[in-house]
DNA sequence: AATCGCATGTTAACGTCATTAGCATCAATT
DNA sequence: AATTGATGCTAATGACGTTAACATGCGATT
């Protein structure tokens, strides 16, 4: 009846779960990951501290869902990067991630910015194999054995990966650099990369 | 007179800011940046819980101080990391850092594992700025023009750091994977890059 | 339509932590 | 020996995470 999260009205809130994800997304994008804290989401929402316990475990299963939105996001996209070859795929892939991670600064800073100990969190692990998978295909089709892939994509995950992070950090330089040229980047890392195999003759 | 460290005995510690740093090393490794209080630090070395804001401001200044260790730590290694042609020194260099990372957990933890906002931190941005040193004198070598050395070097240090993340993360797999194989696969895409631009022509 | 139950919120605690203020102790200098 | 600055302590405050016990109301059952 009522549109997702416009409720607010009344004893029950509509979709608490939902808003609190856009209420931590936003507070992390404001104070960072550590910054972020459970009390001021509920505050904002109009909602008791312990409200948000009724559907999330603790404060870090609500990063975690966080996480898992952010996986979602990026998988999407890094799946819809097109490319002529399987190369170009790769490492336009690389490129959707890093754009796509410099596009939702919250949510990627969620991924990656806690000590998330993701063994803990199977949801986030399972959010994050579809990325990975995204990346496993393309791989697939330039090398030829299947552990050949694997150590592709682990190497273009870790290229696009830490371009990524580097880009949260401001540690490419002082002010906030733009995204494009650094996912440019890391897209030519991985074309590079994938160069090089080919003339090793290790490949299909 | 006294071995550092070793004194806590009286009403002095004799080296509380050293043991401090020790203290948040092993606690980070054990429970990870957010899992570190300064609280338990201060039972371990049988302090007071004020007694820390004597040689901290507060926490974050304290994790900061092993960022800066780890800083030097890292800038070390990828210091010492030998090459016959400045690309290998450059390939060699990211290969000292990814093992130093890992060789390191818990001061690599306090490094990354943090939103840190590094601006926020002039001694951590002044500590990391000789291990960008390291990869650029090198990468001036390879390159002709030093916005090239920039870029290429900014590559480089994505591609170690990707690799270091992931590790960390054991986002490489289940369970704990051997650092070495990680660290030549990083060493392997730089070789690349370099490889690249020298058969692109856009070098010296 | 009245009722009942479960999902969802609330209030009221508790314990831990970071942080600060004011006091105590020690070591070295005068 | 007295002083002083660095270093540590005690005590208190306020925020937060978390839990327990209670309240509310939507929706299904009768």
């Amino acid at each position: 009846m009522w549109v997702v999260g416009v409720k607010k009205r009344g004893y029950h809130h509509g979709d608490l779960r939902a808003a609190l994800i856009d209420a931590a997304v936003q507070l992390i994008g404001e104070h960072g990951v550590k910054g972020f804290t459970l009390a001021e989401a509920s505050r904002q929402l109009g909602v008791s501290v312990a409200a948000p316990y009724r559907h999330f475990a603790d404060r870090d299963r609500l990063v975690a869902a966080v996480a898992v939105q952010a996986c979602g996001i990026i998988g999407e996209a890094v799946g819809a990067a097109g490319g002529e070859t399987p190369a170009e795929r790769l490492a336009e892939a690389a490129r959707a991630y890093v754009s796509a991670a410099a596009a939702n600064r919250p949510l990627f800073v969620a991924l990656v910015g806690v000590g998330l100990d993701k063994r803990r969190y199977p949801e986030v692990e399972e959010a994050a194999r579809p990325v990975a998978q995204a990346f496993l295909e393309p791989a697939r089709l330039i090398t030829g054995a299947e552990e050949d892939a694997v150590h592709l994509t682990e190497t273009v995950v870790a290229i696009a990966h830490g371009h990524a992070v580097l880009l949260m950090d401001a540690s490419f330089g002082p002010g906030p650099r733009a995204a494009a040229p650094v996912a440019a980047r890391a897209a030519h890392a991985v074309r590079a990369v994938v160069e090089c195999l080919r003339s090793a003759g290790s490949l299909a």
